[in-house]
DNA sequence: CTTTGGATCGTCT
DNA sequence: GACGATCCAAAGG
């Protein structure tokens, strides 16, 4: 076994995340799906780094201007998985929060690779390091296989293609904080969450 | 190391 | 017709 995969934290046997940790706004789910996993087929990415992103309220959530076909699994219930394509090129990743109807969601910045990292590796051809696999949005996704037909899956069955799991690693007690990255409508609230120093969280 | 601009296309104005 | 919840290569210090 090489030294890399020794660094990698192995908690207790992972089960599904439950549904009703999802129900609460995002700013309070956002810091404690820190340290859960994302589930795409035979990959295993440790979630290192989220934002919150409101409904309506929120100038910068996709929500803000209501609910469109684009957006509408924004829409349903918390624990759907809501995907996008951002500049025409790359698909992002959100899990649904709050109650069906309100349109809030977390957007999943970073991930650490736990398992699958063979198979990441050609599918993000960019990477010259294992650290650039899946530190960014439209990394991640590349690299663990998420994709825009993905949209609108349930995040709480293990049976779905994209499931989220706990292995019993709690969310750091101290989480960093900052503004959210890379928007120019509301950008003054502290909704991002990330690791401290978690070697795959997104860079500046 | 940091900064800059191009890619690329669905969505909404 | 404009604009991204981004990424990357190239250029400069």
């Amino acid at each position: 076994m090489g030294a890399r995969v020794e660094l990698i934290a192995v908690g207790s046997q992972p089960h599904v995340v439950d549904r009703s940790i999802l129900a609460a706004s995002s700013v309070d789910v956002a810091p404690l799906l820190l340290n859960k996993l994302l589930v795409c087929a035979d990959q295993i990415g440790r979630i290192v780094e989220v934002e919150a992103y409101g409904g309506v309220d929120d100038a910068a959530s996709h929500a803000h201007r209501g609910r469109t076909e684009r957006n509408s699994s924004m829409f349903a219930r918390a624990g759907t998985l809501y995907c996008y394509l951002s500049h025409g090129i790359h698909t992002c990743a959100n899990v649904v929060t709050g109650g069906a109807g309100e349109g809030q969601a977390v957007l999943v910045r970073a991930v650490e690779p736990v398992e699958g990292i063979e198979a990441m590796r050609p599918r993000r051809p960019a990477a010259r390091r294992d650290v650039d696999l899946t530190n960014g949005p439209g990394k991640l996704c590349a690299a663990l296989g998420i994709e825009l037909s993905h949209d609108g899956l349930d995040l709480c069955s293990p049976r779905s293609p994209v499931w989220m799991a706990d292995d019993g690693i709690a969310p750091p007690r101290r989480p960093q904080r900052s503004r959210r990255i890379g928007i120019t409508k509301n950008p003054e609230p502290m909704w991002r969450w990330s690791i401290p120093g978690n070697p795959c969280v997104s860079r500046r």
